[in-house]
RNA sequence: GGCGUCGUGGCCAAGUGGUAAGGCAAGGGUCUGCAAAACCCUCAUCACGGGUUCAAAUCCCGUCGACGCCUCCA
């Protein structure tokens, strides 16, 4: 029974689908006007990792993560680089969506943008003011009106009360109360703007995700997640709007990934301490970011620094040991011996998955991976051949996948192939003749190519590193 | 100040009532010409102070501390 920690709740609650088998899942995606730092590579590797998972546990997922392409920010950096807001938000589109498969993130369901969604946002602001959840406000900005919603407040946790001690209303807004929210903004001169019943102008940020919700998914959906930081007020919001515009329960779970930690801060945009996906990507592998994410629990703060990610490295390192062949003069394991080999890994295998069943442990998971490694190689190191451990290899990357991990030796081109088996040859005849310096001269030269290598009884083998 | 999350070995981190998973690092060993990898062994009583209970890291109260949100943010 899979069970999931719901933010409104504050509680672990079994995982109950709307329809059968069909999980409907929105996570928050990002507004794009810059490069993508590790902080959203987190999020989108923990919804990767629920989203491979519930498709393990059968269900079907479809993953909406929407693009945020009309913003203030953008429209600034436009104006900068003196390009047009929305190529500009396309061309950071597109440069996402290849961060992410460089970080094996499994392309969502639907992708909606806001540009493309703009009539429904129009209507669902016409919606909730026929409903009398909202008002036009005298300088062509609409607002939600937060005292018609009786429940506002209850994701985050705040009364309105407490609410208004440090509200303010800024120069030129026109907000019966202070934390009336906008849904429309007027278009000042110049700016990109699209037409509506109340002038020209654009949708506020977070009426966005509540039609793309409705267009994509419905009025109600299974997971609402994104970064905790957005628990207030993105998401409060979206559950005021879309409730108070559809009458229904939106989501049924809010699922929120913790916030990416360097140096003891949260890394954001606006504090300026990032590190793009691409700068990460060119020193390190999706694999270690991957495990980096798995090693910790996906609601509390993750700590990004040397020290970690030097850990997640080993981790990654030590998963691969588990998939190597074994020599091939290995003489075999007796039928008792795999019996036993077969049944470590039925257990490990109920390990994983009720550590993922429990509110996606993926530490524990990945303890349950260690434990096929150490039968893996145990067994290896008795004896057994390639063929006795396929099936315990095979069961092994088949978890390993649910959680996205590739577990890929590094190849080498052909040429270089070649290059590395001679000099292997040469070094094992110098073995043989034990000229050891000649022997280490050659291992320091491979070293140097990137190429580690292993001598056993069974001869030399190596691997790119 | 308000709301919330949390404080487990040198580091990262599971575990939410019955005497502490896993990984990294460290030390010892097997293997090796030496290495490397793998394997074996060693390594914590759970921030502090009270309380509840036959029994608490796990529940309650308090103290201290960290982080997030309260303004844009994954």
């Amino acid at each position: 029974m899979l069970k999931i920690y719901n933010t409104i709740s504050r509680k672990t609650e079994e995982f109950q689908t709307l329809e059968p088998n069909l999980v409907k899942m929105y996570v928050c995606g990002v507004t794009v006007y810059n490069d993508a730092h590790v902080g959203h590579a987190m999020s989108a590797l923990v919804f990767d990792i629920i989203r491979r998972y519930l498709e393990y546990r059968g269900y079907t997922v479809k993953h909406v993560m929407n693009y945020t392409d009309v913003d203030d920010k953008i429209i600034n950096r436009a104006k900068q680089l003196k390009e047009d807001p929305l190529k500009l938000s396309q061309r950071y589109i597109e440069d996402y969506a290849k961060d992410l498969a460089s970080l094996n993130v499994l392309p969502a369901t639907s992708n909606p943008q806001v540009s493309k969604t703009m009539p429904l946002i129009i209507k669902f602001i016409e919606g909730l003011i026929e409903k009398g959840h909202a008002y036009a406000a005298s300088n062509g900005d609409v607002y939600f009106r937060v005292t018609s919603d009786e429940d506002y407040g209850r994701l985050s946790g705040r009364k309105l009360d407490d609410m208004q001690a440090g509200a303010r209303i800024e120069v030129g807004e026109a907000k019966d109360h202070p934390m009336d929210f906008a849904l429309w903004k007027s278009a000042k001169e110049g700016e990109i703007s699209w037409d509506s019943p109340w002038g020209k102008g654009r949708p506020g940020w977070h009426i966005e995700c509540s039609a793309m919700n409705l267009a994509e998914l419905g009025e109600q959906i299974d997971i609402h997640g994104g970064g905790n930081d957005l628990i207030f007020p993105h998401h409060e919001n979206e559950i005021a709007q879309s409730e108070s515009y559809t009458g229904k329960e939106f989501s049924r779970y809010w699922v929120h990934n913790g916030m990416l930690q360097l140096g003891g801060e949260k890394m954001s945009k606006s504090l300026g301490n990032i590190i793009s996906i691409k700068e990460f990507l060119s020193k390190r592998s999706a694999d270690v970011m991957r495990m980096l994410v798995l090693n910790g629990t996906y609601r509390a703060p993750l700590l990004f620094n040397d020290d970690t990610l030097d850990a997640a490295e080993k981790n990654v390192e030590r998963l691969k040991s588990a998939l190597r062949p074994a020599a091939p003069s290995a003489k075999g394991l007796a039928a008792e011996s795999l019996t036993a080999l077969a049944a470590t890994s039925d257990a490990a295998k109920v390990n994983f998955t009720e550590a993922m069943d429990s509110d996606f442990n993926t530490a524990g998971a990945i303890a349950a991976l260690f434990e096929f490694v150490k039968a893996i190689n145990t067994a290896r190191d008795n004896g057994a051949t390639s063929e006795q451990i396929k099936p315990m290899q095979d069961s092994f990357r088949e978890l390993a996948g649910v959680l996205g991990l590739k577990l890929e030796e590094k190849q080498g081109s052909g040429e270089q192939d070649e290059q590395v088996n001679a000099l292997i040859a040469e070094r094992t005849e110098a073995r043989k003749q034990k000229q050891w310096k000649r022997s280490d001269e050659i291992r320091d030269q491979l070293k140097e190519m990137g190429v580690t290598i292993e001598d056993s009884k069974d001869g030399t083998i190596w691997r790119y590193s």
